[in-house]
DNA sequence: TAAAAGTCTTGAACTAGTTCATTTTTTTTC
DNA sequence: GAAAAAAAATGAACTAGTTCAAGACTTTTA
């Protein structure tokens, strides 16, 4: 069978963790919705219930909430290949305290809530690839909740260079800061000493 | 059946997300091993490759790291009814960066490596009840990232109180302090001053 | 392609949190 | 139940990170 680019994507990321038969491959596909965002438009705002869970096959979108200060707080940099959504709010109906914003023109593959619940019904593996790549991110947010009490700013920087050494080419300066938990300023600071050394 | 009380427990943990049949629950009880910790012992120390995920039927236990400087980073304090352990360590058999100490003493239900990867053969529910169970533990670390981030460390404990009521009189203060990620002489200032509003 | 808007840099004054040292209080141990 | 060890409180001097303000540089928009 001849898959579109997307499609053969979202298919290799899957197959990272289970096996799927040409018919499960065509039936998962077909519970999914092709999403395209323009730069700086919204995939979802606070105050929204969150329709879908999101795959990237294309761009960049930030994820953050927003204090009641106005500062923001970036949680994820989500680029292809990676997933992203509010699984809170997804799997609860409640409203999001989430904004996902697009820093680039993007496409994602979106699963609605029935279409997930579906899926678990009609492929059951598909329990396992979700338990799975739960628990991968959960080792990842495990060691960024320590990072974020543990190290110092300066430290963080270097941390996230080392792990996602594209994404920083590809994110404003300020968003960085957003991630990094500190004020633009001072992120402009730890730069310049950083690159200074 | 008449079951054991941690026995009893552990299934109805597992119950909130899957049924097992009778005959299932006994195969999973077979495949779990007791455990009892001394207070001031260790279940787990960074070097070692963790044999087992656990989980707490009684008594109360840190989960922490040790920086350069020798200064403790705390990641959970797990109490009953939680789940512990280091799911990477666990899983990809790397050694532990972890040490896992009993503040009081406790006792658990451990799953090996070899009878975790049993479990999902023979009962695949499984799988099913560890996607929900990461899932729900992911929504909390990515807030507990965030919160490490964003807030102050007077709002941060101001949190913890709310999240675990019950779990600040089981700790010190020094190890509380561990967990927001401060100095013990300023987690003590911080109690002094929010106890006098 | 000019104007506007947003981003980045730098510096000075400030605040949250650290470090170190000392004393008091509580818990552990024999 | 006394002695030792650990935890908690407090204060003074310090450092990492913030805030505010102003100017330079880049990107977006019409």
């Amino acid at each position: 069978m001849n898959y579109k680019e997307s499609h053969i994507l979202i298919l290799s990321n899957v197959a990272r963790f289970i096996d799927l038969t040409e018919l499960e491959k065509q039936k998962y596909l077909s519970l999914l919705t092709e999403i395209k965002v323009k730069k700086k438009s919204f995939l979802m705002q606070a105050g929204d219930v969150t329709k879908y869970e999101y795959y990237i096959t294309k761009g960049c979108l930030k994820v953050y909430t927003i204090d009641e200060d106005g500062a923001p707080h970036i949680s994820m940099f989500a680029v292809e290949d990676y997933w992203t959504g509010d699984i809170a709010s997804f799997t609860t109906k409640k409203p999001t305290r989430y904004f996902i914003k697009a820093t680039e023109d993007s496409e994602l593959l979106g699963i609605s809530r029935v279409n997930y619940d579906l899926l678990f019904q009609e492929i059951p593996k598909f329990e396992r690839f979700y338990r799975i790549l739960y628990q991968r991110s959960l080792v990842s947010y495990i060691k960024r909740s320590n990072h974020g009490i543990s190290l110092s700013a300066e430290e963080r920087y270097i941390e996230f260079k080392k792990k996602y050494p594209k994404v920083v080419n590809r994110i404003t300066q300020k968003d960085l800061a957003g991630y990094i938990g500190i004020t633009p300023e001072f992120m402009s600071k730890i730069i310049t000493k950083v690159n200074r050394k």
